[in-house]
DNA sequence: GGGGTTCGATACAGCGTTGTATCCGATACA
DNA sequence: TGTATCGGATACAACGCTGTATCGAACCCC
């Protein structure tokens, strides 16, 4: 998955190497600051590469983005499902934290959210692939947080999607807060696991103190 | 505060509307996709006018988040004063949404806002500078958010300062999500508003139901 | 193993942007 | 009103980046 020097020639190996050091250059420095050259010198490759396998720059970043967001949507697909499948056992506030950390660079995927949001911002064809996407991550975080909320016997304090939304914006805003702080990939993961375990408690744990 | 078209020439007007001008063309391309000319041309003046008064860009830019993110604080600030001193009448959850919402074109500061965290998780010194203000913003909601709760006889179901930021990370979590979907800014203004009473009353009103 | 095809490298023209050096006009002050 | 100074416009040289057109070599298949 992560081959750094291609064994043949392919046009598939060379688009991923491409895909990949476009992610590194735009979590680095920035979507507007990043050139079709420093990416494809980060591949190890010349711009005749690129050309032969993207339109351009912008081109390169749709078919990224739209792809990475998927992903990341998936993984926690995923771990959602698989921890309402271990049972109440794996049903914790902890679990939350559990599907939510997908592995990988943390901070590299932080960045490239964060580009991605940005350009959402902008342009409407980004706005409306996030938004879907968003809205299945919303609906995977909602079907956890049901089912916590149920194996504990209580009730969420918010209506499922607005929890959901509470805990993804929190989760993104932490992230970016680590990563502004500078805080070294052990650090930036203990901090988020801390927020979210007590934004998590406030959506779920209604009345901890004997009423 | 707005004059489009100087009387006189003087250094600080220049300056001033070349400040003025670069904030909306951030906002609207973002910074790295952004030039000297588009700036200058936006506020009216040639190159020339640009590097007599900014060495580059990226001087601009420091100047201009740092007076901006500094701006937005202090209106704030004076915000909860105002608020505090106006009695516990005012003293709500709407008050607080009325404290965060500082006048003026909402669309162009949140994505000047959020080139400015771009930067920041990029930039150790634009890092520096917005953890800084962001403290200052964090103790102010801070005050607020105690005075509300008191005012009600209740107490914070988080301490003080992570209640502040869990507030202020969903306000800008959920204006980012209204500019990406498009929001035009009265309904902007409303979903914000909704969300955070919505949080609000989580960290606030810890047990509505007749216990 | 040879020939056609595909993929990436190389070369090149063109453009936009940057930063500076110089010039001109307006302002201020005597 | 004349003169010195300051601020902005103009002109220019240089650079980096883009996109394309062409060339050469690796792969595939027979």
């Amino acid at each position: 998955m992560t081959d750094a020097k291609p064994a043949t020639r392919s046009r598939e190996n060379t688009r991923a190497r491409l895909l990949e050091a476009a992610a590194q250059v735009f979590a680095e420095v920035g979507l507007g600051e990043t050139s079709v050259e420093a990416i494809c010198e980060r591949a190890g490759f010349t711009r005749g590469a690129f050309y032969s396998n993207f339109a351009s720059k912008d081109e390169l970043f749709v078919e990224l983005s739209g792809s990475f967001i998927s992903q990341q949507v998936d993984a926690v697909r995923q771990r959602v499902q698989g921890l309402i499948e271990g049972g109440p056992a794996a049903h914790d506030t902890v679990g939350l934290v559990e599907a939510l950390d997908v592995p990988g660079d943390v901070r590299l995927g932080v960045l490239l959210m964060s580009e991605i949001r940005n350009r959402a911002m902008r342009d409407a064809d980004t706005a409306a692939a996030y938004l879907a996407q968003d809205q299945r991550m919303v609906g995977e975080v909602g079907v956890l947080l049901d089912d916590i909320a149920r194996a504990k016997g209580l009730e969420l304090t918010l209506p499922t999607e607005d929890a959901a939304r509470v805990v993804l914006t929190a989760w993104e805003g932490v992230s970016a807060r680590g990563i502004i702080a500078g805080l070294p990939e052990k650090e930036l993961l203990e901090l988020r696991a801390v927020e979210i375990g007590r934004v998590a408690d406030l959506i779920i744990d209604h009345g901890p103190e004997g009423c």
